[in-house]
DNA sequence: GGAAGGATGTGTACGCTGTCCACAATGACA
DNA sequence: TGTCATTGTGGACAGCGTACACATCCTTCC
């Protein structure tokens, strides 16, 4: 991630990704807040003005590192839908497949606190849901994976069409909301076991109430 | 708020409060991030420093500030409920108010999105759910208003006793989810009516799935 | 192949912030 | 009335984000 002393020559290379990458380290530490622009430049080894060749200003840094984090999230979440066995019953696996996007949701707020605050505390627009910077390495972004789930479980004939317009609102407001409240909300004194509950009920909350 | 100019004595009278107050103004426009310590004690007519006779540092002020906005939340929570015409049938009341309180909920966010975000996006235990400071003028907290409602739901008979128990985290996270994605999340670019009918289909949700 | 020009990094400087320290004014109480 | 804790002041410091002018490099085009 450092490579302050060792720079050969007056280019650094790719100083927006390790800033970004300095960013994100930051952020895991400390959230959002603890990304601090002069700090990263220190970490790749530049004077703090040239971050400015590449983000107008901190905001703009904030912002990429969010997208970075944002990719992050979808991995985690669509690693736990490949974990999730197949019943062999569609209807079965595309709710299953739902539980799974909330779970690894979760999952990723908690393994990565910060990082989940850097992803989705930091202003951003659902026109730029689909952006290519949000993507985990698969491709997609987490609204895009929570889409496509929800999108399955139409196919599948367990969700209408006029339950399925909207239904990204219901599913992430909720799991969103238990996120934010375990990290920073009154919940985060809770013990694995009884977060661990609180998601599994949420989640069929989710599952009934769609 | 600011009483700068006139302040005869050496002694301010109350700082501490005045401190707050500032600090609400600040953050009912930036939210909690926008709260800074030396312009609060520039409107409260006073050096620097003084603001350290009342809170050890920036983070203590902010706390203070969060404490006093989710007391206005729960005003707002409140007010929805009491505005809830009763229709005569106590079970029905009773799903009615639980609604109301998350309608109050996301208004005050939608109202008052800088104080929605200190009173809520500050790090906060729940083992200080209670405390006095973060009441409304009716001497409840918010989340002493919610798990009230979800008492009158089980007396009412609509909630069995072992659902009832954590129910405020379910409740909490929808509401408390689509509060965030709306003000900093994905849906910030919603219409009033988007996010009317957002709020309903996800108390809906929560009315079914409790 | 050399000059031109855009892209990228550096140096210096400014105002603002949170916070530390020593000191001053005040009010309460012996 | 004198003592002392409480509350406010003044000056200082490092760190931050950012603006402006300048340096260095890479590419491109004659």
């Amino acid at each position: 991630m450092t490579d302050a002393p060792n720079r050969s020559s007056y280019r650094h290379g790719d100083l927006r990704q390790a800033l970004i990458e300095a960013g994100l380290d930051m952020a895991r530490q400390g959230g959002p807040d603890a990304i601090v622009l002069r700090e990263a430049t220190r970490r790749a080894g530049v004077s703090p003005n040239a971050a400015y060749r590449h983000f107008a200003d901190r905001q703009e840094l904030l912002e990429a590192v969010s997208a970075s984090a944002q990719g992050l999230a979808a991995d985690a979440m669509e690693d736990a839908v490949e974990a999730q066995p197949g019943t062999g019953d569609p209807a079965v696996d595309a709710r299953l497949r739902v539980g799974a996007v909330g779970r690894g949701y979760l999952a990723f707020a908690r393994r990565e606190p910060g990082l989940f605050r850097a992803a989705f505390t930091v202003p951003n627009d659902l026109s730029e849901a689909f952006d290519a910077d949000k993507a985990g390495y698969r491709g997609r972004t987490p609204f895009q994976v929570l889409a496509e789930a929800l999108d399955a479980l139409h196919a599948a004939g367990v969700l209408p069409a006029e339950r399925r317009q909207g239904a990204e609102l219901l599913a992430w407001s909720s799991v969103h909301g238990l996120g934010m409240l375990a990290l920073d909300g009154p919940l985060r004194g809770l013990t694995d076991e009884m977060l661990d509950g609180a998601t599994e009920r949420l989640l069929l909350m989710v599952d009934r109430g769609l």
